[in-house]
DNA sequence: TGGTGCATGTAAGAAGTTACATGATTAC
DNA sequence: GTAATCATGTAACTTCTTACATGCACCA
């Protein structure tokens, strides 16, 4: 139950609304965390009837922006949950899976695949470097920004794997057919 | 849709009932693509009925084992999956998020968490570094093994980095709440 | 005959995906 | 005025999760 409390993180931070939440999670918290248009709408419906948000007054029709602004319930469910114990889930990756199944019925066609990934996760890695040079310049940091920081780190750190990892495979794989 | 491609992979390494392919999504192949044995069973009657596998004659009743035995149909479909196109999903972590909605509503009681979860990966490091010790213990390995060999260096390198990572992250902690 | 483990399932619901629908605003 | 775009939704479906149900085999 993930999306209930990155909604609340992404309003805390500021009150929006459904579309406005949509186009953050293309970006952002959504670097982790991705959600449609369609989640958002039914969440923040879920979430306005549990009392953790309110919509601020607004004309209700159908076609009109609705702002929504997080209660003092919302922060103290939010807060709750920070510290909550969840274990880890474990890898789930169909690319790994992939290779596994190729392991059995041969490669043929792989190697295609896995250049595409590779300039895939080439292209993210290069998006979270530009971010790093343009959110964390300086050497010292506030303590909330090390936190960010940190995050953004994780997302270095991963395509970093996925970039080293695709390549060395990619070097080891027969050039043609399994 | 990688749970049928994961039973085909599972089936043409090894004919099994539901609950031997159970057993062996709790290693394995479950170390990347994880399912309870109500997914399994309903995934193994959807693939009988579509014709890509089909049971051994046993006798049919209920608290009865079946053995399932991949088709020719299955193997294409399992051939023809592993050469798809399908772009890599955005990373999805709980954990990550957590830490962002920390920046808003305070770190308190995450460093427990962070430590926990640290010991968590450094088991499963453990763990994969025993298998590639007694699975992979030589310097020449054939094709199929290097590919496999692979796939575990993907999990090392995965634990690798949440090890490295929490810790660096814990470091950076301050001492209670935030 | 009664418990434990093996083996296969059903049921209900939560979460995520895909396709489509509808009202309001803006630009021409 | 009408076409594009903004904004909010509905509907149907698939996947995953959690809890429970049922039958068989073995053993004491």
């Amino acid at each position: 139950m993930s999306l209930p409390h990155a909604i609340l993180t992404a309003l805390l931070e500021k009150p929006s609304s459904g579309l406005e939440l949509t186009r953050r999670f293309d970006k952002s918290i959504g670097f982790f965390w991705s959600a449609t248009h369609q989640q958002i709408y039914r969440e923040l419906n879920r979430l306005e009837r549990d009392g953790l948000i309110h919509a601020l007054p607004q004309p209700p029709s159908r076609g009109q922006r609705k702002e929504y602004e997080v209660l003092a319930a919302g922060r103290a469910e939010l807060t709750r949950w920070v510290a909550e114990n969840q274990d880890p889930k474990p890898i789930r990756d169909p690319l790994l899976l992939r290779l596994r199944a190729a392991t059995v019925v041969g490669s043929g066609g792989l190697a295609d695949e896995l250049r595409r990934h590779l300039g895939l996760h080439r292209q993210q890695l290069a998006l979270y470097e530009e971010i790093e040079r343009h959110d964390f310049p300086a050497e010292e940091e506030a303590d909330e920004n090390r936190l960010q920081h940190h995050i953004l780190r994780a997302g270095l750190s991963l395509e970093t794997f996925w970039v080293e990892w695709l390549t060395r495979t990619l070097a080891d794989l027969p050039p043609e057919g399994g």
